[in-house]
DNA sequence: GATGAATGAGTGTTCATTCAT
DNA sequence: GATGAATGAACACTCATTCAT
């Protein structure tokens, strides 16, 4: 998942392309994330301080830029809970971090964590970006669970299943309506603790 | 909950008048269910075989229509959840059956789904609906919940939290993409399960 | 111009038809001069209490009604002038009251005033409309015109000018502004003297 | 009222977008005058032979072209009325040739007078145009008043009543009807007659 | 005859995408 | 390469008119 950008980006010799490529994708995530994919080509590169014109030269359309969006705000948090992943604690500790840390998203993002949700789900994805994601992040709670199954600690059953639930457990709307009655810093915790009572074995 | 249609259709005292709302409220239902709200007016009036200037006689705007349609779904598994809730078994018994009915939207309606969710949280949702839904289905959930904790059986803490987050359990996407893993019939008990799980006591 | 209104009213021997289009052309009569011509055929309806089949079975189409509703106004007031003019004043007497009492189609009837002008002028007027405004109304003017020359008081030229020119000067618009200016009541004596003035011969 | 264009047209670097800016008031110009304001954008798109999306990237909407059209034709007179007034001729002179040079208009540009009149009265015209025409033309003939009421030839009273006369009097449907009897040359002169008639002293 | 439901052409407006400069 | 002007399909909504009941 190293250099995730390139893969989205139409790539240029010229580094102020790339530059541009930069700004553009700095200003989509701005946009994105107050108005999701109703957002206008033409605010992005208001925002990017750059022409319409040129947008389109970086990406080919808009569900590119939104996939290219996607996958920034999506790899942004792939090292920290890689981190945790590799650090030397339980699975349930592990379990507790890397959620917390994904439920990030919503609060940083606004609405692009919806936006992803739909790209994922929809023909409007990239197929390219829905692989990357699923190598990607998704398996990091692939071998959370499969630890946690292993230590006969969760139940058993197919770790697909149990993925898809926890990437529906940090589903935007469910979010934001939590941290409208708990403060937003303690939900992540909360989702997380709820999250894993689920998938613990029943004594 | 009765007389649901009333509250969002235009009514008529022409019998044949009324059919026809009831024709473009099936045709919608067909079309929302495929295509969510990004459904055009003149689908649906295709679909109902009837010209677009009708659908707008019938409801004053898409808002409406979309408001209607979901109403109508919701209304649908009302009062079979209502029978459970009921009914003489126990609180998790009665949870899961609950639940599992509800998650038959998702199978059943497809697009609406999400449409719904939608709908609760934007400002699009008329005011009256979200008012009903409030008053209707989220109850039956608080009943439930309010039981298990009074029974010491579920966790404590504030019940508009389980609520929101039994909602976010039957997500239409996620049903989705369970039922692709699992046999569809088997995916509201998988999610009955996992939820109830979150939900009880640790021991 | 006795009976005018039989003239854009479709007949009926039946009685209570006529009490229908009556009751038609006075709720259209109070729209219209509400609204003007952006008025709709729903309103009028709804105002006469009658369905809007009703209204075009009694009139053929908008226009129809419309030059009905002006025919009317304009009937309303003819009397009064025929009653000046025969009456046993000074030319510039007649003028003056004549003038004064045909300004306050603007004051009563609003925006039908703007809307009799369009009638006379465009295509939508029918022309039979067209025909017995300038044998009713107009006459009169032309009268007073014709009597103010030979008595040499008035400008020479053809009275058809000045025809023009005073029905000009009661342009709702011109009326409107003025009153603003100055209480409604002296506005159509003012115009009055300024129109006769126009036409008073230099010395 | 120098620079006129760039108050209502959204203005650009480019030299042909500007030139298309021209092109479409042009149009605009043409089919207003000839429709008025019931024109549709898209017969004035067609006849500046440009997109639709061309006028409203110019235009931010119907209201604003149409202010524009009129805020064009009425500066095309300005400059032509200011000379005269600025000349060394009597009051009574004065008035004459700018009353005329302003009744050109009608003749001239068809159904955009009856527009001007409209947007300077409803709602639909915008606070600057309004605010600009009454700077502007209204007070030419303010000033021609007042000087009329200094030298005591012309009537008391509040010059603001005999503005609106004055506006009144170069109405495009009297000018056209007027020139259906006499030359469409002489009407001007023959209105600018009869108009200061009626703003003589009498004596 | 009366009704009002149905119709659908028509309108203003938006926005992703293209392409001349 | 960059720009932003141009494009036009698409869409929500209105309303005069028709016609089944």
């Amino acid at each position: 998942m190293k250099n995730m950008n390139s893969e989205f980006i139409i790539s240029s010799r010229r580094k102020d392309a790339n530059k541009n490529a930069a700004k553009i994708l700095e200003a989509a995530k701005k946009i994105f994330a107050l108005k999701g994919y109703e957002t206008t080509i033409e605010e992005v590169a208001l925002e990017a301080q750059v022409g319409v014109g040129t947008v389109y030269r970086r990406f080919n359309n808009k569900h590119q830029l939104a996939n290219a969006v996607a996958y920034e705000v999506i790899s942004e948090i792939y090292e920290e809970q890689e981190d945790i992943l590799k650090s030397n604690q339980s699975t349930v500790e592990k379990f507790k971090k890397a959620f917390a840390c994904y439920a990030k998203i919503t609060a940083k993002y606004g609405e692009i964590h919806p936006m992803i949700v739909d790209l994922l789900v929809t023909e409007r994805g990239e197929e390219e970006f829905k692989a990357s994601f699923l190598t990607g992040l998704k398996n990091l709670y692939a071998e959370i669970i499969t630890n946690g199954q292993n230590e006969n600690i969760f139940r058993q059953g197919d770790p697909r299943l149990y993925e898809i639930f926890l990437q529906n457990m940090i589903n935007p709307q469910m979010v934001k309506k939590i941290s409208e009655i708990i403060p937003l810093e303690e939900t992540p915790g909360f989702l997380a603790d709820l999250a894993l009572n689920g998938l613990l074995k029943k004594k």
